[in-house]
DNA sequence: TTGTACGCGTTATCAA
DNA sequence: TTGATAACGCGTACAA
């Protein structure tokens, strides 16, 4: 009943009558062969069952039609609805996804990235734009197409599509000042090697100081992208010279790690005190309070960004970055000082 | 300064003074050679920064080292927990992962799984059991090794790993009618194709009709797996005939989206209503009340199914299904009667 | 243990 | 427009 052997282009090109060539032609340029020949490739596909063979495709075209993308982690809903936008336009756009998870280890980042390269990938998705000293020579010798997603400045001469993280920071400053709070304490990732999260710090400084306020060192946590790092958080703040009024978060997991742990302790929010998160990932909703955040067109960033990485395979000299634009998706997780 | 041309392998052999044949299994199998001409290969390696063609190795090899998994999104924490997993133990053995999604769409999924097999994945990892009709005969006559994940029965001849979803709507009964619940509701995603959400209805209807209670058909729920399903679901259950005092939810998801509704209308949780989850992702901890839930070892399943994929792609022949156990994670969303 | 030579299945070039 | 043929870069029997 089924046939032994997988049937090649080449059992095609014979049970339709032509060469090998044209049935070649037919499949990948149908519109550069006579339509007549074109339906006899199409009718002897059918009628084989004829899967071609990408490997070999890729071989003799050098193009994989696959990209892969390196992230922190995918289990950052924040990642998650990236890679998920970031194939679904990638599959659009006839291309697969290689997903790969370095969890903020920049030597596992390299070693992930000479895998892709290896394996064959057209281009290459990377997040931000600080990485492993050796990493850029390794894509300039290897000379792969990459983006650098979720920034805001090129990684080399890679272009990127993200927004302006310091823009990010200052508005959630604005609408907490706006509401009278003037003692500020801020809670962001690891800051090394992340230059989006020392960008949204800038943000947030710079505009306290702009209205003669201070953020002295002790009032700057940093902590693990994680939710349970809310409760150390949670005792640093509590151990504070000055009581903050307000909490501005670099990230929404970390807002909501506070915010568990706040709600636990017993510190009432926005009451006794604000906080504002960074992402705005869909959870942020359904805590309570809600949480009042930077908001982040992920999709889009997503999206943006599969468009991006095929257009600088076909044309690798294509280089125009993209941003997109954020605001604060006011909620009610900050009030009144 | 940079090589214009990418060295290959016969570059390597040429630089070593070996020969291209003894080159090849220096890098691939090191123990067979000896030592004095590996150190020699691997030393031109280094000297011309040689990345091997993963493109050709996978055509002369027949064997790409790349498995795709199709999902129906990676959005939802469930299956983004389960990739990151899946991902993290492929890598440990040295595959990549391409990742598809459909979205709850099994023609897109066919269509899917047609673009991995012939893109030259090695192996397929699917959700759940039941798919599209000409799938089976898809990976039979592309002889493809396939696991189904999430699943506690073969797909076709296809080995599982995932756990009894039914014993799982049981320990959530059990515990509400432990609380003194009479009168439930059930609040599900789409059970089409999706075996899993009957099994677990199953569960929850066996076991309240083995304690003498009925759930007609009125009392039960069925919703896309979304967040905002949850304002539906809450307007649908302040309109049953019999009002409930537990609602049993066959996704956190959903369950998170019904409180949040409930939240916003005034219905307190667990006062008014207890309502449990299934899955245990992550915010199920940090919504208040904290959601009472069917925790499932998602990491679990994705290690365990890396693992028997690539066993699988070794020796075809070796389907053993592996199941995982599921308990109650009670929190404070369910309480007495 | 090492080297030779062929095969993997397709695309691309070029002549017809 | 089509057909023959040379790459594509590596794995792998088989022979030495």
């Amino acid at each position: 009943m089924e046939k032994k052997k997988k049937p090649r282009l080449s059992d095609v090109a014979l049970l339709a009558g032509v060469s090998i060539g044209s049935a070649s032609k037919a499949l990948s340029e149908p519109d550069k062969v006579r339509p007549d020949t074109l339906a006899r490739v199409k009718d002897a596909v059918q009628r084989l069952g004829y899967i071609a063979d990408g490997t070999a495709r890729a071989l003799a075209s050098r193009r994989s039609r696959t990209v892969g993308t390196i992230l922190p982690t995918i289990s950052n809903p924040i990642y998650a609805a990236f890679v998920q936008a970031l194939q679904k336009q990638l599959a659009a756009l006839g291309y697969h996804l290689i997903v790969a998870s370095h969890e903020y280890d920049d030597e596992v980042e390299l070693d992930l990235a000479r895998g892709l390269i290896e394996r064959g990938a057209d281009a290459l998705v990377l997040i931000g734009s600080e990485h492993h000293p050796r990493l850029s020579h390794l894509l300039d010798s290897a000379e792969i197409p990459t983006v650098a997603a979720w920034s805001y400045s090129p990684f080399g001469a890679h272009p990127f599509v993200g927004f302006n993280d310091r823009t990010g920071g200052q508005i959630a400053v604005r609408h907490l000042l706006g509401l009278g709070h003037r003692r500020f304490a801020i809670l962001s990732g690891p800051t090394t090697g992340n230059e989006r999260q020392r960008a949204r710090i800038s943000g947030i400084i710079e505009t306290l100081s702009a209205h003669g306020l201070e953020c002295p060192p002790d009032c700057r946590l940093e902590m693990p992208f994680s939710i349970s790092s809310g409760d150390a958080a949670f005792r640093a703040v509590q151990q504070m010279a000055v009581a903050p009024t307000a909490l501005v978060c670099c990230s929404d997991l970390l807002a909501l790690g506070f915010m568990s742990a706040a709600a636990r302790e017993g510190l009432r929010i926005p009451d006794q005190m604000s906080v504002t998160g960074f992402g705005d990932i869909e959870i942020g909703k359904l805590v309570h309070p809600a949480l009042t955040t930077v908001r982040v067109p992920i999709e889009e960033i997503g999206t943006k960004t599969a468009s991006m990485v095929v257009e600088l395979i076909a044309n690798p000299a294509a280089g125009t970055s993209a941003d997109v634009e954020v605001d604060l998706a006011i909620r009610a997780s900050t009030g009144p000082a």
